[in-house]
DNA sequence: GATTATTTCAAGCGATCGTTTTATACAGTT
DNA sequence: AACTGTATAAAACGATCGCTTGAAATAATC
C-alpha cells in the first residue's frame, strides 16, 4: 500500500527511464528513437516502459506535462506581481516578455549538468509539438496566451488584437527556435566574459521580442477575424 | 538514350511520388511517414522509391533540395539590386528583410493549390531539419547569411557582428515558425478584406523583425568568440 | 517464515519498417 | 521480328518497431 514511512529510496528505474528518453528525444527527436534505444541506455527492459507508463506516447506526454505546472505558475506570478507593481499605468512590453520568457530559462538552467539536454527537449516541444501536445499543456498555454493578449493589448493600444495574435506568435517563435539551437547560439558567444549566462539569451530575445512588438504596422492594413486557439 | 524529341510525357511516377512524399512530409513530419504510405497515395510501387531515389533519405534530400537554387539566386538578386540601388548610402534593414523573405514566400505562392502544403513542407525543413540539410543547401544558407551580416553589419554599426548573428538567427526563428503555422494564422486574420494574401504575411514578419533587429542591447555587454556557422 | 504485492526479465507477439530481388511489361531502335 | 534499355510489379528479405506475456526475482506485510 505504500504507506506511511514506505518510498526507502529505490524504484529509481522510473526515473533513470524519463532521463534517458530526455536525452534521446531532445538529441534526436520523438520518432527517432525507439523504446528499446532508451531502455539500453537506461539500462532497463523494454517491458519497464509499459510497467510505468503504458505506452511511447504516454511516456512523452509525461515527459512533457512534468514541468509544465510549475513553468505556468511562475509565469503567471511574475505577470501578477507586474499586474500589481504597475496598478496604476501599464505593464511594459518587455516586462511581460520577461515574465513569460524568464521563468522557462530559469527553469532549463535548475537542471544543472542536464540543462543542455532540458534545453533541447523543451525546444523540440515547441517547434515539433505545437498540435499534439497533453492537454493540461494546452490548457495552460491557453490562459497564458489569453493573458498575454490583455496585458499587450493595454501596452500596444494601437494594434488590433488580430495583430498582436501575429507578434505574440512570433515571440514564441524566437523563444522555441532559441531553445532548440541554444548550444550553437552559445558557442558563438563565448569570449572574454566567460560562458554567456542565461540572463544572456534571456536579454537578447527580450530586446528583439520588444522591439518587434514595439514595430508599428507599415502599410497592409487588414480587419481581424476569428480568435483560433494556437500554441507558441 | 532518350535523345531528341523524346520524353513524350508518361514517366511521371517519379514525380508523382515526389507530390505524394511533400505532402505527407508536411503532415506529418519525415520520420512518420513511411515508404509504403507515400507509394500508396502515389499508386505506385514501393520499389519505384529505389528505382527513382535510391533510399527515403536521398527522397527526401531531392526534395529539399530541389526549389534551394532558384530560391537562393532570387534572394542574392533582390540583394544585388538593393546594394545597387542604395551604392551611396546603407541598406536598410527592411530590404535586406525583404530580400531574404520575399523570395521564399513567392516561391510557396508558385506553387498554386498546393501552397499550403509547400509552405508547411518549408516549415518543417526549417524547423526541424536545421542540421542535417543537403550540403548545397548547407553551402547556399552560408552564403546568404555572410552577406546578411556584412549589409547589417552597416546598417547597424552599434551591434557586434556576434549579436548581429543571434538577431539574424531570430528571424529565421520567426520566418521557421510562421511557415509552419501558416494556415493557422491566416485563419486568424481572415476578416474584411479578403483572405489575407502572402504580402500580409511578408509585411508583419519584416515588420516584427525589423524592430527587432533596431533594437539595441539594454544592459548585459559580451564579448565576441568564434563566428560558427548555424542555419536558419 | 509464509504470504502477498511489487518490480524485473527473457522471450516473443504481430505489424511494419527500408530495401532488394526477380520477373514481367513496355518503349524505341534496328 | 528480334533486340535493348527503361519502367513497373509482386513478393520477400532481415531488421526493428511498439507492445505483451508469463514466470522469476525482489521487497513488503503479516
Amino acid at each position: 500500500m505504500s504507506k506511511g514511512a514506505g518510498k526507502s529510496g529505490k524504484d529509481d528505474t522510473k526515473e533513470r527511464i524519463m532521463l534517458a528518453a530526455e536525452s534521446l528525444f531532445a538529441e534526436r527527436g520523438f520518432e527517432s528513437v525507439s523504446l528499446r534505444d532508451i531502455t539500453t541506455e537506461a539500462l532497463a527492459n523494454v517491458a519497464a516502459v509499459n510497467y510505468y507508463f503504458g505506452t511511447k506516447d504516454a511516456l512523452i506526454d509525461e515527459l512533457i506535462t512534468q514541468g509544465n505546472a510549475p513553468l505556468l505558475s511562475a509565469r503567471m506570478k511574475l505577470l501578477d506581481a507586474a499586474e500589481k507593481k504597475y496598478q496604476i499605468g501599464i505593464v511594459p512590453v518587455e516586462v511581460v516578455l520577461d515574465a513569460v520568457m524568464r521563468p522557462m530559462l530559469m527553469q532549463i538552467e535548475d537542471h544543472g549538468d542536464r540543462r543542455d539536454i532540458y534545453c533541447k527537449f523543451m525546444g523540440r516541444c515547441m517547434t515539433e509539438r505545437g498540435t499534439n501536445l497533453p492537454k493540461p499543456v494546452i490548457l495552460g498555454a491557453q490562459r497564458l496566451i489569453k493573458r498575454m493578449i490583455g496585458l499587450l493589448t493595454d501596452a500596444l493600444p494601437e494594434d488590433e488584437p488580430e495583430v498582436l495574435i501575429w507578434k505574440i506568435h512570433f515571440s514564441f517563435g524566437v523563444l522555441g527556435h532559441t531553445l532548440m539551437h541554444d548550444e550553437l547560439l552559445r558557442s558563438i558567444t563565448k569570449g572574454a566574459s566567460g560562458e554567456p549566462n542565461f540572463e544572456v539569451t534571456l536579454q537578447r530575445m527580450i530586446d528583439f521580442c520588444k522591439g518587434g512588438l514595439n514595430a508599428g504596422s507599415s502599410e497592409v492594413a487588414q480587419s481581424s477575424g476569428n480568435q483560433g486557439v494556437f500554441l507558441f
